[in-house]
DNA sequence: ACGAAGCCCTGCAAGC
DNA sequence: TGCTTGCAGGGCTTCG
């Protein structure tokens, strides 16, 4: 499940080895992504440069020419750089296949992800138009979830997963956040103190700088490699740890549903 | 405008 | 062992 980490890792992997380099062939196996791979995309991206390689939000931008490959990863959805002979798997749906002799390969089991071309201003897309400010840098304003949050009465779990408030803050990494906030994943949005924001905003940034550092040791993997950072289990404080010890007090970790979300969180830690 | 539910898909785990 | 069933999950889409 790529959160903005993973997506953010994978970004940095493959830049070295993919900007700047010319387009030689895109081989389409399996176009039945969350929407259809376009037909014209190996016309349109043949014979052509990636001049850059941007994220927003969980969406990867590769710049080509007078336009700009999306891509997300979905929930299952890996980047790979592999030799552009390796024999495709069952579910590595495209391949960009690079001057250099490597191919940049699509891989995905669930096809939640998607792949489109973009003529113009990507962020102008329909699908990008609406996204909330990023959560590391600078756009996310202190007090930018306490104001938006006024007046809401959904759980604050729902709250900050909401991609229209803050983009890339996936299932995982929103227990965290609240975990290490001490905010109850249940508390209605609205109901929650400008200064209990501010701890949350600053909870959100720490738990996915954490979670980019790690993945950074594994960069290795990108090249030859089949892709797929490690998902950092053993650095994470509540998530899948439903019944276990809470690190923080003696109380006991539950799990409930959130919006058909897995949640888990400390019942005495978090208020 | 907001909140909740539905949907897409397949690997995996659990149950029989 | 092999089959069936249910669940997970990002996030767009639809419904109320």
């Amino acid at each position: 499940m790529p959160e903005l980490p993973e997506v953010e890792t994978t970004l940095r992997g493959i830049l070295p080895h993919v900007r700047g380099h010319r387009i030689d062939a895109v081989h389409v196996r399996e176009p039945r992504l969350r929407y259809p791979v376009p037909p014209d995309l190996p016309s349109r991206l043949g014979g052509h440069r990636v001049d850059a390689i941007r994220r927003r939000g969980k969406y990867l931008l590769f710049a080509i020419g007078e336009g700009n490959l999306l891509i997300h990863l979905g929930m299952s959805g890996s980047l790979g750089l592999i030799p552009a002979n390796r024999i495709p798997g069952k579910h590595d749906h495209f391949d960009l296949v690079l001057s250099s002799g490597m191919a940049l390969r699509y891989t995905d089991p669930r096809r939640f992800g998607m792949a489109l071309w973009v003529e113009g201003d990507p962020l102008g897309h329909r699908l990008l138009q609406h996204l909330g400010p990023e959560p590391l840098g600078e756009t996310l304003a202190v007090d930018s979830l306490y104001d938006v949050s006024r007046g809401r009465t959904a759980p604050v779990k729902s709250f900050i997963m909401d991609s229209r408030v803050v983009v890339g803050v996936g299932n995982i990494y929103a227990n965290e956040a609240l975990f290490l906030a001490g905010i109850h994943p249940l508390r209605r949005a609205g109901r929650i103190s400008r200064e209990r924001y501010r701890r949350l905003t600053a909870a959100i940034r720490e738990v996915l700088l954490g979670a980019i550092e790690q993945g950074g040791t594994s960069l290795r993997d990108f090249v030859g490699g089949d892709g797929r950072p490690g998902y950092f289990r053993q650095s994470l404080q509540v998530y899948g740890r439903g019944g276990e010890s809470c690190g923080r007090c003696e109380g006991t970790l539950r799990e409930i549903r959130v919006g058909q979300r897995s949640t888990v969180y400390c019942p005495r830690c978090q208020r």
